[in-house]
DNA sequence: TCAATATGCAACAAAATAGTTGCATTTAAA
DNA sequence: TTTAAATGCAACTATTTTGTTGCATATTGA
């Protein structure tokens, strides 16, 4: 079919992945502290959670699976900070669908006109 | 503290149960399927599927928890069409989440050329 | 009326998720 | 060199998800 370039044209399955990563609140809440797009450590990132800190780990390893989060040891701490790259992702592909149902209903609006 | 009117201001939670919704490959197709705003039947959604059509039943209730798609009764069939509201909020979300960043880009930048 | 179509409902099973606890390892600091 | 801090790793449990099968119910059409 139509051949699209941009990061939006992604397979189904794998924005599925990414919305499924954000699909849990303690993983959305982490995102949202990770926005300053600064490196934050995980006992940072666990304060005030009412799980345990090997519990956000694990949810950091689901964000860092698809992407949204990348790891990088410093000293005796590992620092977590966002990739917005699938997050824009996600924005376009919402933007291709806001598109699609616009364009249903120009097509039903022009219909009625007629 | 900054109060916000839109529909992007809703709870974490609240759209964590959203992308959690989209987060399955079976349910982002049929949601795919439904962006002609037409109303479908289950029988008609469930075809070409591997799964069985019970199966798909359990994602369209799924995705009608969340509100992104209605349920109409009509005659013996159901049908299913989509409800573009969650995803307009999805959006505007993201479209917040990213002026958040490009704001610590910013501030970085400004900062740098200090 | 009878048969085919479209769903609904419920019980069940397998697999994935989310979270815990306990203990080992590594690093920084007194 | 001790101690405290920050993680890593693994085993285990509980819950949720995803999907199946079998059967009942409701509707449409010949």
């Amino acid at each position: 079919m139509s051949k699209r370039n941009s990061s939006a044209a992604l397979k189904t399955e794998q924005q599925a992945h990414v919305f499924a990563a954000l699909g849990d609140p303690t993983r959305l809440s982490l995102v949202a502290k990770l926005l300053d797009r600064k490196p934050h450590s995980i006992s940072t990132l666990a304060e005030g959670n009412k799980i345990t800190r090997q519990a956000i780990t694990k949810h950091l390893t689901v964000l860092e699976n698809v992407g949204l989060v990348s790891k990088i040891k410093e000293g005796r701490e590992s620092l977590y900070e966002l990739d917005p790259k699938p997050l824009k992702s996600l924005q376009e592909y919402l933007e291709i669908i806001a598109t699609q149902w616009d364009q249903a209903l120009n097509d039903l609006k022009s219909f009625l006109e007629d």
